[in-house]
DNA sequence: TGTTAGTAGTCGTCTGGACGAGTTGAGGAG
DNA sequence: CTCCTCAACTCGTCCAGACGACTACTAACA
């Protein structure tokens, strides 16, 4: 055993900084400067707590530094590994052009063409409900009064990377394809804009933060991976607002783009 | 001594739920549910010791779990605190109007004076470097290229929230105020302006992660809050670049809003 | 009155050990 | 040759204890 090349940082007992974080250090050094790949696994807990002569919660300790990094990421019974970034995805600015509606395609699936995924759509949930207060504040209805939810998730090549729920006042959406499941070519908005609500603009409010437990589940998040929360709402040409999405997406799946004029 | 009534919650030994995690799942539910408020203290470890008849290691890794999430801060001799969400500031999409400009305010000025605090700036920077690869092919220039490399560090309230830098070719900013550490009135896009580069518009790639050690250190970002890392690049009306700035902003002190028309 | 020293309570770091559970690969049974 | 068993290796969880450092409060002191 010719052992890990990769371990040549030692301890300094007379640093003030903590012995586990001078470990993290050297691991993430190594990473950055790339003698670590994305992929590669990192020394097991035995070699390191040899290599560094500490006991084995000290390295757990580092390790787990690395992780809420979101550098590493362990697997149960096999190692921990330096994190791939997979590709990013890109949101653009016409997203919402009506163009693509006119095609017959809905934002996601027209996106995702762009980059070569394939799209899919699962866990679809349509029902009548309460929205929460700052959903009910943008949809200017009451937080006691029913709209229509639509929940689904999206994924690209089969990888989760966004849950959505849309809010849509009962009365643009009883009665039409906007409560099926599928609702027809162009989606939501193309139903929309059939009853005469022609879409006038947009708003986007972004947030970030950790995801709850039940988001790094359905998105099958690693441990570090912020989501973005989208909240969008769509206005018509009389300004009502016709609906509230509320999305959160995978933080390391996606990159938003928009285009601002300097009026 | 009365004790913490919110510790209702008992271990389940029967459950294959991690000790630590059913620990932290009653803290956690006690913060949601309204039990504990922002500001308030946990129980310490030594009172979750008792009331859970575990090790101490047992407690701190639920209460690392909480931190994790961004729900909890430990102070050093004090406790462990639910964290308190401060205001959040919003970026309007007319941020950079010409309007302002014309009345001497820098962006971020002009911004803070809307939700009333006070803005700052330190840590101002300027000189002249190469950019990195990725703010090159956006400036449209060779990666060896010299460019004027402005940073500086921005804060609420003596709250620091953001740290920006900007990469402006060095033909555009060599020998203008831009090289001062005060760019003059309405910030270095009016200097631009004066030189004939009218902005015609602006692109912003949004990203978010977790932070370096550096981010958090400078920007006081507790644990387990994420970093927005916004790249905007600004255009003059023949379609050049004049500059690109890489924002990193604290996740947790910004809302990024955007217009979207839907044409 | 104002300051200082002490003390109790709290979290931070580290040791050394124990057992459980998932993964992998080699060697043996068929 | 295929399949299965099993041992080795890996990370996950938990215990019991030790010392250090920071905070806040109190009591003694100047």
């Amino acid at each position: 055993m010719a052992g890990h090349e990769i371990l040549v940082g030692q301890i300094d007992p007379a640093s003030d900084r903590a012995v586990f974080r001078q470990i993290a250090d050297h691991l993430r050094e190594a990473i950055e400067g790339g003698r670590l790949s994305p992929g590669d696994k990192l020394p097991s807990e035995a070699a390191l707590m040899q290599h560094y002569n500490v006991a084995r919660m000290t390295v757990r300790h580092a390790m787990q530094e690395l992780q809420g990094e979101g550098l590493a990421v362990a697997e149960h019974g096999r190692g921990v590994f330096v994190r791939s970034r997979p590709p990013v995805k890109r949101l653009a600015s016409d997203r919402f052009a009506r163009r693509h509606r006119k095609e017959g395609k809905a934002a996601f699936i027209a996106e995702s063409e762009v980059v070569g995924a394939k799209a899919s759509v699962d866990m679809i949930d349509v029902r009548e409900g309460s929205p929460l207060p700052e959903i009910a504040e943008r949809l200017k209805v009451r937080a006691d009064e029913a709209v229509v939810i639509r929940s689904r998730r999206y994924s690209l090549d089969g990888r989760p990377v966004e849950l959505a729920t849309s809010y849509i006042p009962a009365d643009l959406a009883l009665g039409t394809r906007i409560m099926d499941a599928n609702p027809g070519p162009g989606g939501i908005y193309a139903r929309l804009e059939e009853q005469g609500r022609t879409l006038d603009r947009f708003t986007e409010d972004v947030f970030t933060r950790m995801p709850t437990r039940e988001e790094a589940r359905l998105l099958l998040l690693a441990p570090g991976v912020p989501v973005f929360r989208l909240i969008r709402t769509a206005y018509d040409l009389d300004g009502r607002s016709v609906e509230v999405c509320d999305t959160i997406m995978s933080g390391d799946a996606y990159q938003l783009s928009y285009e601002l004029p300097a009026h």
